[in-house]
DNA sequence: ATCGCTCGTGAGAGCGCTCTCACAGATCCG
DNA sequence: CGGATCTGTGAGAGCGCTCTCACGAGCGAT
């Protein structure tokens, strides 16, 4: 009744909100969920090792919107991240339990069926890409990667670059896919074909990105651009660029991916592909919440614009 | 009775277990929450704008220790930014209600009450952090602020520095006087008073840092050492240094305090106070757990040792 | 004044689990 | 072989809330 119900009257209330204060009396969430079945709380899930959900700029700003946006809905976050099976299993034990309303997904690699097993629990799941598998059935927000992909390397093509690679994200996630495709895409619209020696895989870190270029550059030392499926990765090709003696932005022009604040602090600033993280991350929490609520008609895919950043690297 | 007592025969609990898989039941957490009074969940609270916890590696490496070590107790983490006095009482009926079994406190200010309130409700708490007030009644893992400051001091004083200043962090946090009490320390060992005019307070910022530098060089042009109450603080000094046009490491040493990745990673690499991030992390979580397992004779506080790493620009 | 209506209030069931307690059956002792 | 002890099992209370339902009071209409 401390709920506030309309059906009671206004002293009456006054009354119970004083003796409720007087006695320092807190109402049992527990046992309310119990009733309700809600719990207030919404997960945050994040299938990475705690090394790259900590190390990459776009999973802490999808976290920081997000935890902004459920508190503005008056809910609590519980942040997760899960490495190991048993990790995942407990985790869904504790959303099966009811302990959360709904989860946010972030990072599902190839055919995880993680979130059908969350819906077919009764648990409304949002992921942050579209999935590989399930497309159909699944609920997601996404940036749009292949348009991305294609912006960037047309870019590349248009300034007259002639031997325009690509360092690809992980291909187990989508978004690698996609930016991938988007760069084919864009080298098809000349005419030509892909040329298989340019596409070097990496796996959006650092690292990954550094390794992906120097082999790159050992099959083919003429190449004169390289998108990067990401910030990060970019970082690690500049890097390989610079230890192999080229001018990044001169001998070899250079586009990122994201738009982490950490990209326009480089040297050169990086030239990049922006997506909106904050967005996307206030996106995927607004739905869940609203899926949450019951609420009717609600789009199954959002998908949000890219754009080019123009900085020194391209 | 799926949760494995003792008292059950090996073919009823096998019998059982293949049933709840059969009709794939699931147990109501909720339900288990009302009469153990376990949640099974903590909370990592922290009193600061989503700006500077995202922006601080300190709190980013607190939340990922925090993470790993609930999580390898099997607990869940509930993660929680509160700036607004709403926020906070939101928070105080959540964790009131039962929804988490105690509290990571971090980033107290001034003398807010919420550890108090929170044990008074009945939700042991574990603060990052000495607090201000209340030393004596509440829980804490602190670092060794004062010797840390203390170190970074002496260091400068002992490699002839003749006029060493220190730009401070929040004097409204124990962090922040702590460091400051140590560098007074550091002066007086060596029968001298402390100058006040050499004191610039920051707030353990970047920018607060730049201003607090301008400031100083303003008043004292002749300042030749700084000790930043904070990494982040101290890459602030090293701008305004530069952008006055002297020499970092020659004109003007400067040490740091956290050692965060990011310091050495500068150019030039930042001589700092190395504060166990993690083993902090762990420490708090640690203590939190037990303190809920109702074990006995814990020690109220914790303070873990600082180093000093030099590197180049002192 | 009587009837029917609405509005506010109080009682009580039920959410799904854990835990205690009592009992039935098995085991052991003298 | 009877009584005492032990082990495993089943029944039932109770955790603290929400929600429904029935009832009593107050009101306007006849």
């Amino acid at each position: 009744m401390l709920r506030g119900d309309a059906k009671v009257s206004e002293h009456a209330r006054e009354a119970v909100h004083a003796a409720a204060e007087a006695i320092s009396y807190v109402p049992n969430l527990a046992a309310r969920t119990l009733v309700t079945g809600r719990s207030d709380s919404i997960a945050f899930l994040v299938e990475e090792t705690e090394e790259r959900m900590f190390a990459d700029p776009f999973f802490l700003g999808m976290l920081r919107s997000a935890q902004e946006a459920v508190a503005v809905a008056g809910l609590q976050l519980v942040f997760t991240v899960v490495n190991r099976p048993e990790d995942q299993q407990r985790f869904l034990a504790y959303a099966a339990g009811g302990h959360v309303d709904g989860v946010l997904l972030l990072s599902l690699h190839g055919r995880d069926r993680l979130p059908q097993r969350l819906e077919a629990l009764g648990v409304p799941t949002v992921l942050s890409g579209r999935p590989l598998s399930g497309r159909r059935r699944l609920w997601y927000v996404d940036a749009d990667n292949v348009g991305g992909g294609r912006l960037a390397t047309a870019h590349l093509l248009e300034s007259g670059r002639r031997h325009v690679a690509t360092v690809t994200g992980p291909l187990d996630m989508c978004a690698g896919q996609d930016r991938l495709t988007g760069y084919r895409s864009a080298v098809e619209a000349l005419g030509r074909g892909v040329d298989e020696s340019l596409v070097s895989i990496g796996d959006f870190t650092q690292a990954g990105g550094h390794a992906a270029t120097i082999a790159l550059l050992d099959r083919r030392p003429d190449v004169d651009a390289i998108f990067a499926a990401s910030d990060l990765a970019a970082f690690g090709v500049v890097r390989a660029l610079r230890e192999t003696g080229r001018r990044v932005g001169e001998d070899v022009t250079v586009i990122g991916f994201d738009d982490i604040p950490e990209a326009a602090d480089q040297e050169p600033p990086l030239t990049t592909v922006r997506q909106p993280i904050a967005a996307l991350g206030t996106a995927m929490t607004r739905l869940l919440l609203d899926r949450i609520e019951g609420r009717a008609d609600l789009p199954r895919r959002t998908v949000l614009p890219v754009e080019l950043v123009r900085r020194q690297t391209a």
